[in-house]
DNA sequence: TCGATTTTGTCCACGCGTTCACAAGCTCTT
DNA sequence: AAGAGCTTGTGAACGCGTGGACAAAATCGA
């Protein structure tokens, strides 16, 4: 399994806060205990739940043991009540109002998506600049103009947002964002955002995933021929 | 910036290769020095590269120096020259042809974009099992049927598959995968895909990274109530 | 009640990744 | 030709993340 994105360099672990790679792992282990759960299962030890999530059994005691200590020795870690610490860690108690800016394609996609819900996630807002799209339908929700971007910040509470423009419009989308009182930008173009310290971003791009991945492939094949591969003794 | 992606566990440099970290940055320096070339600039150093990409620039020289001694001590380095040499380590001097399974909402815009091209990306086919998807056209590219999977990927020298089904049916479709020679897969529905060893796998979860968010979020209201900022002395 | 069994919580060691700091090396000016 | 001024490449220190190992604690059966 494989996680890429990157946080604010030298955020490792905050005061009093959770290391970040913890943080990655959390909602892994959230959506499998939420599968346990629909399954009917009451209890699990940190075995099964790493087998589920790919992750080192002790590596993952230690994450939960940043939360405290919820499990019990000889028998495991009862799904429901691990299940709602985990979830008020994250704050998931609470529902996110998130705007998505770009109604193409991929905005499209994720305004569509059923998802995110369940995860906390509301999207408030999809907003364009094409005044084509501003008024049609994505996922039940209508597009509206990006000039309304602060307005709808300011009254539906909104303090993160999506970007999925161009990357040549994402630099202007990320400080009209800023501007608005935005402090967290999950963006999907191309680009590296410059943003002030105080507001979070994470990129999510895609080509570099399956560049990554072809970097492995070209040095597979790679190995092959130098008869990379360790021999056994 | 925010970087999560979560690769093979315990795979950190390879025995000549370049370490994980370096690798999953090599790409936004490419993409930094394409946007440089464009703008006919022939030189830059380190300290300007780092800028636009939001890297520490000791950082970046390190990463550079992975691959070789690339730059002039008191100039910088050749854009032109630099690319070719990243370009070369991340296996884009070849096209990697790529299978899409499942041509819902997502699948659909990934094979509608057109930036993965210029990332030495091809999609050579999109999968699908819905009777009402298979022969549309998405970008150009028809649907066809997952069951020919095993054909294509033998035909058309794939080894690059990207997961775009339902969670559900995410498991099998990588079995199926794997069984007919795919050996890196690029999975967007929010499970953890059992595969075997040799297989590479990446999980890119855009809940996971609004739930990211969201931590961090309610850290900062949560951290604002404690008097969590710091005051300075 | 006691011992066998299971599983957590955490100490500890190790390795990767990051960053500082500076010597080595190049160019340009005088 | 020599020195001033930059910028690279890297040694070294440090910190975070990982995973092995085991004591502490809980259950169960006898
Ligand atoms: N579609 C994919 O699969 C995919 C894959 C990788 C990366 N991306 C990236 O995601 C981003 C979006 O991709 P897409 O395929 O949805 O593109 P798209 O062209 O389909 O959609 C972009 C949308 O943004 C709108 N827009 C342009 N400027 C704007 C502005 N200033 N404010 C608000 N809206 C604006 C456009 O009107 C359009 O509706 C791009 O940066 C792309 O590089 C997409
Ligand atoms: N759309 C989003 O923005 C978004 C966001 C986050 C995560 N995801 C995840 O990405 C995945 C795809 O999302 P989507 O919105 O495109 O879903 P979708 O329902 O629109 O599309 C899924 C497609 O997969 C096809 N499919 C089902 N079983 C298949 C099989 N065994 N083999 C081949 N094809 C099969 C379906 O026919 C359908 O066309 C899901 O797992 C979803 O959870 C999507």
């Amino acid at each position: 399994m494989t996680l890429l994105r990157s946080a604010r360099p030298g955020v490792g672990s905050n005061d009093r806060g959770i290391p970040e790679a913890t943080v990655a792992r959390l909602p892994l282990y959230l959506r499998a205990l939420g599968t346990l759960a629909e399954g009917g299962v009451t209890t699990c030890s940190s075995g099964e739940l790493a087998e589920v999530t790919g992750v080192n059994p002790a590596k993952l005691r230690k994450d939960l043991s940043y939360l405290g200590s919820y499990g019990t020795r000889g028998v495991g870690y009862d799904v429901e009540y691990l299940r709602y610490q985990i979830a008020r860690e994250l704050g998931q108690t609470q529902t996110w109002d998130v705007v998505i800016v770009g109604a193409g394609n991929l905005g499209s996609a994720l305004s569509t998506y059923q998802g995110f819900g369940s995860r906390g996630i509301s999207i408030a807002a999809v907003l364009d600049t094409d005044p084509q799209r501003i008024g049609s339908n994505v996922g039940g929700v209508e597009v509206e103009s990006f000039d309304r971007l602060a307005e709808i910040v300011r009254e539906r509470h909104v303090s993160i947002a999506v970007v999925a423009t161009p990357a040549e419009a994402a630099q202007g989308v990320a400080d009209a964002l800023v501007a608005a009182g935005v402090t967290s930008i999950l963006n999907f173009a191309p680009t590296v955002l410059q943003v002030p310290d105080h507001v979070e971003q994470r990129l999510v791009d895609l080509s570099i995933e399956l560049q990554i991945l072809a970097y492995h492939e070209q040095r597979r094949t790679h190995d092959e021929a130098d008869g990379g591969q360790e021999v056994m003794a």
